[in-house]
DNA sequence: TCAATTGTTCGTTTATGACCGAACTATAGA
DNA sequence: TCTATAGTTCGGTCATAAACGAACAATTGA
């Protein structure tokens, strides 16, 4: 198979971390990684899109400088670069995952609407 | 004049925040507010583009809730929603504002390479 | 009232990217 | 070798957004 291009660390840059996290989807899919604290493969991510946009998705975050894709058989295995992004920008991942915590909890409010609104009583 | 929309605290969403901040331009705008410490009107930014599109990306930043715009006279002076923004996502700002400052340095390096590729000795 | 300043809005062009399905590649396993 | 699995690439559609200049609006000051 054709090589994966990584960007080196000092090719990461900040609008294109930053665009590349800015997605919906993207951003589910770092958080995946982060908080399973493993590897996952493509097929593990839990998006409701066809193959090929989750393909276009990961090469984004390649190509950002994010994740590091390796393959195994038939697998693409992305894990965050971690040390990378922390050096070049100390606590930013840390940061934007704890961001994105408390973003879900906001939306989660929104769908699953508190009891006084629910007609329980 | 019309009301500018400013989004409610809870209505700042992380996508919309990341993808504000991922343009240079608007970038530049916002470390330009932090670092001076003070409101800026949009005459005063430093960046090469017509005044029309300056005013988008001003826009975008309020929409997004990064910003905050009041009118005095006929400009239009832009402040960082920095109480709002830390209660939301917790040292977003200043992460993204210290990863500015070292992306900027990064580029420098290439602008101006170190003395020993300049046939100075 | 008139002109200058500051910013907004509008119409247009151009570029990018998110999405899909189809076709393709590569590997693993029967 | 054949099939299934996992992912990539390609061609296309559609939407968004970045850019500009021109025209407009609002305020200030002469």
């Amino acid at each position: 198979m054709k090589l994966l291009h990584h960007p080196d660390r000092k090719d990461i840059r900040l609008p294109s971390v930053l665009y590349a996290l800015s997605d919906p989807v993207r951003l589910h899919m770092v958080a995946q990684i982060y908080n399973s604290g493993e590897e996952q493969a493509c097929k593990c991510f839990d998006v409701p899109i066809a193959k090929s946009t989750l393909s276009q998705h990961a090469r984004a975050l390649r190509e950002a400088g994010i994740t590091h894709t390796r393959a195994q058989g038939t697998q693409r295995l992305l894990s965050l670069r971690t040390e990378d992004l922390n050096a070049r920008f100390p606590g930013l991942l840390d940061t934007v995952m704890n961001a994105y915590r408390k973003d879900q909890q906001e939306a989660n409010l929104r769908t699953d609407p508190p009891l006084e609104e629910t007609q329980q009583g």
